[in-house]
DNA sequence: GGGTGTTTGATATGGTGGATAACAATTATC
DNA sequence: GATAATTGTTATCCACCATATCAAACACCC
């Protein structure tokens, strides 16, 4: 598994951002003579199972949004410029946790490629207004259907009523912790 | 909050690994010209809780076991040790997930500062048999306090049934999905 | 209206984690 | 005993995160 598409980027793209492969490394099975190794009380550890869990979520994200090229972290700010028409880049990034620093390169990277632009604003002529291009659109919402398909997967595997109690208490960690 | 330690680090130390500050920037506070953005389909997005989630634990996990200066990452390898003894770095390191040439530098570190000692095997002289000292089992009972605080707080922010499903659901995903 | 301070996007830079290739020493295999 | 595989290691690269700083534009305020 773990999808590593090793042969794919052949020209090292001048300025756009490469959406990383993913991990290697043979899973180990434990065997006879090398039982599994005791993980003690880490298996009671909210944050190593919630990083683990997060980690493999995202491995699918990838490999199900791969025909879009889209990392989970572009994926959001295409959501968030979709839904919020007229913001500028601080209010972008800040809502997703992301320094204006970073959110530079990556709003670069999703405006070579035809997705969204950068107006200067009217009313204040520091700030861009983040508009979706028709293309954006378009990549959104072919990118949605392959999400909702990973999605059913999660649905599938712990239930969607199970799904629902998850992203509760996910969010409220998030929210309150 | 967010305990920026700015001011700590003086003299840059040689070789040992500082265990990252932690990240700023007001939680911008919707006001009343810019109200908050809409999430979208975010919120129902497993995935972006899932991140969000897991950054907020384990920033309080470096605010609780600041004073021993250990990462999650310093920590779980601590466990794995006690509770593995006589394993040498591969497997360790895979079982962690962490790749064997990353896991050098970060035994490097634990081994600086007393905490774990490499021997060679006397059966494969080729690995090396990872044991805690004294010093390190001191400090991995220590920390297990300052963890056991804070996973307290989680226990009372969600509930000690929610907790328990929520740990189970994030292992199911970790393991089958 | 002009100085002072603030905000916005941007650049430069450093730190940290993650991933791959390659290597010497050692061991396994045949 | 030659060949292949494994172990720890180094070097290197890339992605992500964080800080300081800057010019342009704006806000304020006397």
């Amino acid at each position: 598994m773990t999808v590593s598409k090793t042969a794919a980027a052949p020209a090292k793209a001048s300025r756009t951002r490469t959406p990383r492969p993913a991990r290697k490394q043979p899973p180990i099975q434990p065997t006879a003579e090398s039982p599994a190794l005791q993980l003690g009380e880490l298996s009671d550890l909210l944050g190593y199972s919630l990083k683990r869990a997060q980690l493999k979520v995202f491995e699918d994200f990838l490999h199900c949004v791969a025909p879009l090229q889209l990392t989970p972290a572009q994926f959001s700010v295409l959501i968030l410029l979709d839904r919020n028409p007229g913001r500028n880049q601080t209010e972008i990034a800040s809502t997703l946790g992301i320094l204006r620093p970073n959110f530079v390169a990556m709003l670069d990277g999703l405006e070579s490629r035809g997705l969204c632009t950068r107006m200067r604003s009217s009313n204040d002529r520091r700030s861009h207004v983040l508009v979706l291009t028709d293309k954006g659109r378009a990549v959104l919402a072919r990118a949605k259907k392959l999400v909702a398909r990973h999605e059913a997967r999660l649905n599938e595997l712990i239930g969607p009523d199970n799904r629902a109690a998850l992203l509760q208490m996910l969010a409220t960690i998030a929210r309150e912790f």
